[in-house]
DNA sequence: TATGAATGAGGATTCATTCAT
DNA sequence: AATGAATGAATCCTCATTCAT
């Protein structure tokens, strides 16, 4: 079976598996063994491929993240003008494949870990701050400078609030449930938001 | 030197220990052992008191819920008018006692817990009911029932994002901030909710 | 079982498995599992008492280099005037306790992990200066310092030869063979080197 | 890309990169993978050239050996009368290439083996008999049987005693010092030797 | 000739748990 | 009430080794 190039696809496979296993059985309870068993290789290999259990771990937040900026990199293309793409962010957030059980049973387990470990705390802090700097932009063209860091720590707080809730399984807040919430927020909050100071007007005024 | 009534001394140490670790440590590494020596007591008391480990875990967020409990009536207890209500709520749960930095690592550890444990689910389910149903009620006073159910929601939810926030440590979000960030939302969401039918004030006013 | 004192008592049992351990098999064949079916008692319990496989070793060694200098101690009670010392210091160094091949063997065992384990190599660099001033001292008094000084470096270089080899298992060679090359190297050298320089025969003629 | 003729080179490269791994990480940490990374090949092909680990240490201690045979040799060659094969014996021992810590750091491993590895102890016993019938044969013009008998185990046990101290990086023991102390062990024992018995007879006559 | 994929066994280590005192 | 001794299971990890290419 030995073929040359596998390593992609082993990674692959094996990644899927952890998050499975994160899923269905907590984060405790993820072994190499368990892991390697769900994706039918040997545990030896896993070791072999991410030399750690840190180092899978670590791989497997990173995919994930990885996968949402994916998202929201295809969901932005095509957004044109404020309004836009802060929909854009928010329907890359609450994709399919992004909010998916799974994942954000995954995100909550890492949440949890990232006291322990120093590189997961980097990583998430950095996510955060892209999705808060993300929301940030085009707020401005629609909000004075300080609404729209309000709003968006506010609204990066919520996503997170919400993923936390759909990963403990909570009745009545599917994924379209949990968009709609999210969305209601920015609405919300830009409807009792000061509009944008004078030289906006000038512009559109011109 | 067998005392008597050492019991509920030594539970208290025990999960106050138990507490710290979570914290200082994070969830995975808990180990009797070291919840032991934090403590101050032997590995072998710990089991005799708790029976196991679960049972540890278990008492221990007990332990927290009943504090929220408790600061919860003691707010309730002075609060007036829907409004006052409200207020009391929010203030219970951003309460110093409450909303303490090791609390909020502890909850974020049993969220990550609850579905490898049906009693952490089930108890955390019930915690999450009776906030929202806590909210709802004062709500209902001020808006059509349709949206105090969704405004309690979006609150609870929106004040789980604030603990877990504030438990990875995010600057910018310290107790106060967080504080003010879930007035603001009830604030906003009640400045652009309908205001209670008609029908219904007629109803008190007659 | 769980007898209260049984520290000392096991730490015991379980050190000299390891030295009948590391003679049977090797070094590298030493693992906490085989030391602990030898002592007959569990696994965990090693660890338990020990920490480390490098704790149960260095302990092991620590062991061994004290039986050494209690022997020495005994050996030296008695001795009178600088040719006694010697003896004493041979006859400490070949006593039956001391050069037995368990004994030699693990001596053996641990010079060849010096290189890996600094805390090895700072226990080895004190014995040898230990014994080379031993050896030294009462040699001062018999022939000028160099001389003195380079005789004790070759004993002290010429015994762990001789346990080198008699751990090999070299036939013609056994402890009391052994011990008599010793006294040889002494004797010839002594027989050869100049007599301690005048005046201080002077002043104990005086 | 197949060459002819890598073979010799491919062992030569991963045997030396097996001893250079000995010295500097100690015997118990050499790994088929390490050697291999050290050698700049692969894993696999250690094992294709060498069989297994115990077939490349066995090849490394085999090549260290024969060094040091052609070392004899070469030194041997140009001596004349038992004096000149004496010293040339110890030249050869003592040679840069034979008494270089790498080389003494995995004699000194390969003693520690000798008791695991019964063709390791075939060898080493092999080399012990050949040093010690090579300095017999000169001794034995030099002085009775008996005595040469005894220095030439002497000489050996001590030649290994300074390779072990060298090994150890015992300061104050150079290669050139560790060469004159068996000069002067040597030079020590003959003059205390009883002098070969026919012309000694005449000597004693005269 | 040479590589890299893959396995499986073995060993260190950590822990929950039990029990006698 | 409390301790400390002791166990055994579980898990991570490392490696020698094999095999297809």
């Amino acid at each position: 079976m030995p073929k040359v190039g596998m390593e992609e696809v082993r990674r692959r496979q094996i990644i899927s598996a952890t998050v499975r296993t994160i899923h269905e059985l907590g984060y405790e309870k993820v072994t190499l063994g368990r892991v390697a068993r769900t994706a039918g290789v040997s545990a030896g290999l896993v070791a072999h491929y991410f030399r750690d259990k840190q180092g899978l771990l670590a791989a497997t937040m990173r995919h994930i993240a990885d996968e949402l900026r994916m998202e929201l990199s295809r969901h932005l293309a095509t957004a044109h003008g404020p309004r836009e793409r802060l929909d854009a962010i928010l329907n890359a957030n609450f994709a399919p494949r992004c909010f998916a059980p799974e994942i954000v049973s995954a995100w909550l387990a890492f949440w949890g870990q990232a006291h322990s470990d120093p590189k997961l705390t980097r990583m998430q802090r950095l996510l955060r701050r892209r999705l808060r700097s993300n929301l940030a932009h085009p707020l401005r063209q629609l909000v004075p400078d300080a609404e729209a860091r309000r709003i968006a720590t506010g609204m990066s707080v919520f996503v997170d609030g919400l993923s936390l809730r759909h990963a403990l399984g909570e009745e009545g807040l599917d994924r379209q449930q949990a968009h709609a919430f999210a969305r209601d927020y920015l609405q919300c909050q830009l409807a009792n938001a000061p509009e944008r100071a004078e030289e906006a007007h000038d512009v559109q005024a011109a």
